[in-house]
DNA sequence: GCTGCCGGGGT
DNA sequence: ACCCCGGCAGC
């Protein structure tokens, strides 16, 4: 059994194998090929499983795996370097799948996705270098810090004999998937709720919230987000996706048009995050960065009618109370700490503005 | 009584 | 600037 498997394994995917697909010799392949014979019969199903809770952190795998070049898989911003790095990052990010051509005539292919783009390209490099030139305009050799350059593409794979449909092939245990084995099941379950990869689409959703930097099947969105990288999933980033112009009324629970209900009555400890009005001054998270031609946003914008006050001018010096919930009452005195920071110093609210 | 927040004080 | 709170007015 283990046999077949490491069979079928060592002689199925090439995984990424970008531009170093025509310079790699053969014995560079087979020397993989040992390396990973040896790991995989070294190790045992455990070492097969990805475990979910890396997800909060989906371009650091887990601990053991520490390497800068997993780092460097996703952020790698010198595209000379990306042979290298892929090589290196996939050797361990995959548990070493060999990069080695297949059998049959699957090939991947790199989609720009930045809108209204329709490149493809047969290496990584070459649409890193695509991006870099046509859509951020930089020199191709221009050295960023890793982290700091913004790749959108996705990789695709394409069936000489018969295409596939869709994602159909992404089951774990396709023959026919390219790039990682079913080293990572659970991603690979993930793909399809991760609808933002669209294959076909000009542009995706690439950073959303579900985005596993960890590459998937038949495409992965290859972004240097740090916020992306980093964002705990959850909550930081909810109040600006939900868009939650309104929460009056609404509830702590938002949904998302993905289906995704969120909470952002539970963030961080430090939360300075603002949930509130549009107008309100949003304070950026920590790395955050907008990715600049794919939208994130969810329209969600329901336009408060708050009563104007005009009406309502007592003589005196007060003006009349907000009809809105301020911050003790939607959260209570036991949340203080959720409170803005006006409602802990009983100032104004600055959240549920009036 | 609860709530929102002004005004003022402390650091 | 940040933080806290007495006290007042609206509800």
């Amino acid at each position: 059994m283990a046999a077949t498997v490491l069979t079928s394994l060592s002689t199925s995917p090439m995984v990424l194998q970008p531009s170093s697909a025509p310079t790699v010799p053969e014995a560079a392949n087979r020397g993989w090929k040992e390396v990973l014979s040896a790991s995989y019969s070294s190790s045992t199903s455990g070492n097969w499983s990805w475990d979910a809770s890396d997800q909060s952190v989906p371009s650091t795998p887990s601990p053991p795996l520490s390497n800068d070049s997993n780092k460097n898989f996703l952020l790698s911003s010198n595209n000379d370097d990306i042979s290298d790095d892929i090589h290196e990052s996939t050797h361990f990010m995959f548990e070493d799948p060999i990069p080695r051509k297949r059998k049959n005539s699957m090939k991947v292919m790199f989609k720009c996705l930045w809108k209204n783009c329709e490149k493809v390209l047969s290496t990584s490099s070459g649409i890193q270098r695509h991006i870099r030139t046509m859509h951020l305009g930089r020199n191709s050799d221009s050295d960023y810090s890793d982290g700091e350059e913004d790749f959108y593409y996705s990789e695709i794979e394409v069936n000489m004999d018969s295409l596939t449909e869709g994602l159909s092939s992404l089951t774990p245990t396709s023959p026919t998937t390219t790039a990682p084995p079913p080293v990572f099941p659970s991603l690979l379950v993930d793909v399809p709720h991760s609808e933002h990869i669209e294959v076909t689409g000009p542009h995706s959703h690439a950073p959303s919230l579900l985005s596993q930097s960890a590459p998937s099947t038949l495409c992965h969105i290859r972004t240097d987000h740090a916020y992306q990288a980093t964002a705990p999933v959850t909550v930081p980033v909810v109040p600006e996706l939900v868009g939650v112009g309104n929460t009056n009324g609404t509830g702590p629970l938002t949904e998302t048009s993905n289906g995704i209900s969120v909470s952002w009555q539970s963030p961080p400890v430090n939360f300075k995050g603002v949930p509130g009005p549009v107008n309100h001054v949003r304070p950026v998270s920590t790395g955050e960065k907008r990715q600049p031609a794919i939208s994130t946003h969810t329209a969600v914008t329901k336009s408060h009618a708050f009563v104007t006050p005009a009406t309502k001018a007592t003589p005196g010096t007060r003006k009349p109370r907000g009809e809105a919930k301020k911050c003790r009452k939607v959260y209570g005195m036991e949340k203080k700490d959720m409170w803005c920071t006006a409602c802990r110093w009983k100032k104004a609210c600055q959240r549920f503005t009036d």
